[in-house]
DNA sequence: TGTTATAATGGAAGCGTTTCCAACGAATTG
DNA sequence: CAATTCGTTGGAAACGCTTCCATTATAACA
């Protein structure tokens, strides 16, 4: 493709300059109008792209943030990182993407470190604040996003208030019993807590409207297979009209095939409320509690860029409130 | 963490020896025994990491691959670049991820092609070798990963064959009727191939023994909502004892759920083969073929440093054979 | 008109490596 | 013993950029 390189001397000959006007140009510098024009002729003539590592080894910024993001597998999360790409892309800045699939892909990251030295921020992806101890040297920006932590800027949902919203919406509906699809992520490197505050709100209205929640009416299962399938089986028959809360989509899904195969109708037989909104709820008519997905990766986005262009600013927090959509499950 | 940073500079003088010399105890080159012992131990004292940009800068290698994944949210991938790093590290070398999450991820690929410069290598996982005309170079080492090409390296299953094993076992189980489940995926730049394959497989060995695999015995279904959930119902009640295939083993996740809502019992009211045997296969008792997927990641490493390491030597192409699991859903 | 402040520019120095070549001492050879 | 070779080593040059300082051109002012 690019025969020989192009460097800047060459935009500098070519546009009859100091190289360190191109520089300038470059660097968002101060140039005359007429230079600077003159200066980005020439590079799009040349098709010049400056050298990345001369840039960084001459002390230039990278424009380059580190993303960490679990191995879970949900479109949740290729979706944050879609909209946090694209936000930094405006500012012209670039994601790198390291997913923290294994213990193993952990300790390489933190016994190498060597993208530390090549990014600007970190951005943590639903990941637990706590394992930046272990490596993070507190003067590189750091954003979290769906997660917490009381110093540093982050952009989450309040979870609590879903839990909420799904007890509320299905005691709204007249349901009997209620009950709690819980999807156990077994990854260190993830917080439970999104999961405990939704299953919390949930609880929290319910044993305010004198209904509770006892043990057996939450039903655990593992991420990838769903819930035991006996007991949701006999949820759906043993009870009326029970008022199903899935803490995550996936589950809602579960639930919805065992409930077809049993000829169950829902809305009239069950009521059901899913929790993300993925793509594919509308389709199947899911009630489900929204998270402002796009938002998640566009605030995360902004934070993080505020911190490494003002770092005199304070750090922001930035909580999202879900949103009840209602479908045809209730 | 590093307060100041260290330089080869600093190495040379702890060690009293010039820094052509590091550089060489760095680059593996010739250096008398005790002299590089002696830098060794002033690296180590010091804690001296080579900077990465002045590496590169000087013309030294980068070390890196960039590996391109699908947005697939599969087990498989994940375990894939697993082992591929695994054997990258062994060799010093690292992988960097890049997931084509969407054709404006790709496109931004293309355009900005800023990894091309810093890596020294391209690992395709599952993606269609032909996006490769958009922004190759051809002179970057290539390998494929589970895809094949007819002039690049690349490691891959026999699908073909998985699908016959799958078929010639529920033959032999003598069941009655067949049916193939076929998860579809969207994504343009992951190449269906693999499917086509193993249904070919399935089909050809059904023809040969005189049993048709008609149109309207293959399910198609969405890869995250899994297949029509009346069809998989009509099957498993009005056939007397179906053979049927599940193209993934996330689609025979399905059928198991909706079987089991059906009260049918796997491998007397059906036989079920999945494919991938993925992790939690086994836990469900689940008839699968297995790949070696551990040996993809490895080999794959393996042959994209033969390429960087020793391009004089041919390229090589590697087949694997798939095997079938048996367990108790046939 | 001469003086001073302001805007724009050129290019040397420096970033931390690798690589190459010259130089050195020791070992081998004639 | 001188001449040659070999195994090591030191360090200058080069990589392509950013930054800073000196310089020049221009405008503003007295």
């Amino acid at each position: 493709m690019d025969h020989k390189k192009v460097t800047i001397k060459d935009v500098a000959k070519e546009a009859r300059v100091g190289i360190g006007t191109v520089s300038r140009v470059l660097n968002a510098g101060v140039v005359n109008p007429k230079t600077r024009e003159r200066v980005q002729k020439a590079i799009d003539k040349l098709g010049y792209q400056p050298n990345f590592f001369a840039r960084q080894l001459a002390g230039g910024k990278s424009r380059r943030i580190l993303a960490l993001i679990p191995e879970v597998k949900t479109e949740f999360h290729w979706r944050i990182l879609e909209t946090f790409d694209a936000c930094l892309d405006r500012k012209d800045y670039q994601s790198i993407i390291y997913p923290l699939t294994s213990m193993k892909r952990f300790e390489n990251l933190v016994s190498n470190m060597s993208f530390a030295q090549e990014v600007e921020g970190i951005a943590l992806l639903t990941i637990n604040a706590d394992i930046l101890d272990d490596f993070w040297d507190s003067q590189l920006p750091v954003v979290l996003i769906e997660q917490k932590h009381p110093d540093l800027p982050c952009v989450f949902l309040n979870n609590y208030r879903g839990g909420k919203l799904a007890a509320q919406h299905l005691i709204s509906k007249d349901a009997t019993d209620f009950f709690a699809l819980y999807s156990v992520v077994e990854n260190p490197l993830v917080d439970p807590l999104h999961m405990e505050e939704r299953l919390g709100g949930f609880r929290d209205v319910l044993e305010q409207e004198n209904r509770s929640l006892s043990k057996d009416q939450i039903v655990y299962g593992d991420f990838a297979l769903g819930p035991s399938h006996a007991k949701l089986t006999e949820i759906l028959t043993k009870y009326e009209r029970p008022g199903i809360f899935a803490l995550t989509d996936n589950f809602a899904l579960f639930l919805l095939q065992v409930a077809s195969s049993l000829g169950k109708v829902p809305a009239k037989d069950f009521l059901l409320v899913g929790y993300d909104n993925q793509s594919w709820a509308e389709k199947v008519g899911l009630t489900t509690i929204e998270q402002p997905i796009d938002d998640f990766g566009d605030i995360g986005a902004q934070l993080i860029l505020e911190r490494i262009l003002t770092p005199e600013k304070p750090i922001r927090q930035i909580e999202f409130n879900p949103q009840l959509i209602l479908r045809a499950t209730t």
